[in-house]
DNA sequence: AACTATACGGAGACACTCTCCGCTTTGCAA
DNA sequence: TTGCAAAGCGGAGAGTGTCTCCGTATAGTT
């Protein structure tokens, strides 16, 4: 890649980040973020087909994050609802981080073709490690693609309502403890 | 309203509804309603202003249905999580009918400007019904406005990803048991 | 039958995503 | 250094959507 087009490519994703993060997914246009950009629209589409793919290049060190968080959930002195607890809370918060970003993940998480489907291993995996973690304190049957979704569209609602933490807590509180072995 | 406006308005809401029960909301647009209907757009714009108070007039009916799950559910002879589990499986085949409907809806659940706003209203009612004929079965703090977003939550993801009846049943379980008193 | 309030309908304003293609710049090779 | 092909740039505009404006037509009353 051309020097010049690297430093775009670069400055668009920086720039679009900000947006997103600030208006949300849905209220930023692409001609917004390439006026931002300073590039033309076309540059901005050389770089990114589409712009969920814009998006996907903006989340991209989430996956770091996600995690990170699993390990620090695991190695938790406490009991195992709190452990749970705390993964979830961290997972929810990171979905919700971006305007917009958990209904569309969250969405995409059985399709492979998505833009987003790399996240959506990412994601699948850290609950995988955290189910495996916590072993036996868990329902049995509790499969990774279940918890993403059920917290994935809880935090869809907490975005879209921009519920306060507190409100959002005592949600996955009740998720926690339909996961736990009963 | 002038004979003629009644006409149009009620061919309208019929051909609207039959539109998005097949494509859902997003799929359909405003252009494609009016010229389904025989109207011109100003005709269709005239009786709704917006997209989506035509999709709350297609909706209409769902308040008698919902309160009717609610009686059928409490009068079910069976053991509370039979009974809150039934009630959830009925909620959420409901809101998933329409594609598209669930988020919708659900995403204006403390909006009282929504033009849903009444539907969650008759929502937020039957969860309080559930709940109080539940009693003592359920954990103690739960709130029907809880249940309202976790299940919507829930049904927006199994609609956007096309889940089956069977994948949606295994996460209304998770969040069943996680609503009763442990 | 005349008249007026009401309703109709479609052209088009505006916003958005995404494409096409002529022009410019970069980085390499002579 | 200089020339040149490949790579990149940028913005006009195509296509599609929601919604508005306003001249025309009609229903219902007198």
């Amino acid at each position: 890649m051309r020097a010049d087009a690297r430093r775009n490519r670069d400055r668009i994703v920086d720039v679009a980040r900000a947006l997103f993060r600030s208006k949300g997914f849905d209220a930023v246009s692409m001609d917004e973020v390439a006026k931002a950009s300073e590039v033309g629209t076309g540059t901005l589409y050389r770089h990114f087909p589409t712009k969920e793919t814009l998006y996907d290049a903006v989340l991209e060190a989430w996956a770091d994050k996600v995690n990170a968080a699993v390990d620090a959930a695991l190695d938790l002195n406490a009991p195992a609802r709190d452990q749970l607890l705390a993964w979830l809370t961290e997972y929810a918060a990171m979905l919700t981080a971006h305007k917009g970003a958990a209904a569309r993940i969250t969405a995409s998480l059985g399709d492979p073709g998505s833009p987003f489907a790399a996240k959506c291993e990412t994601y699948l995996s850290a609950n995988r490690r955290m189910i495996d973690g916590l072993g036996p304190a868990l329902r049995a049957d509790v499969e990774p693609m279940q918890v993403c979704r059920i917290v994935g569209g809880v935090a869809a609602v907490a975005d879209s309502s921009e519920l306060p933490a507190e409100t959002m807590k005592g949600m996955l509180e009740i998720v926690a403890d339909g996961l736990l072995a009963s």
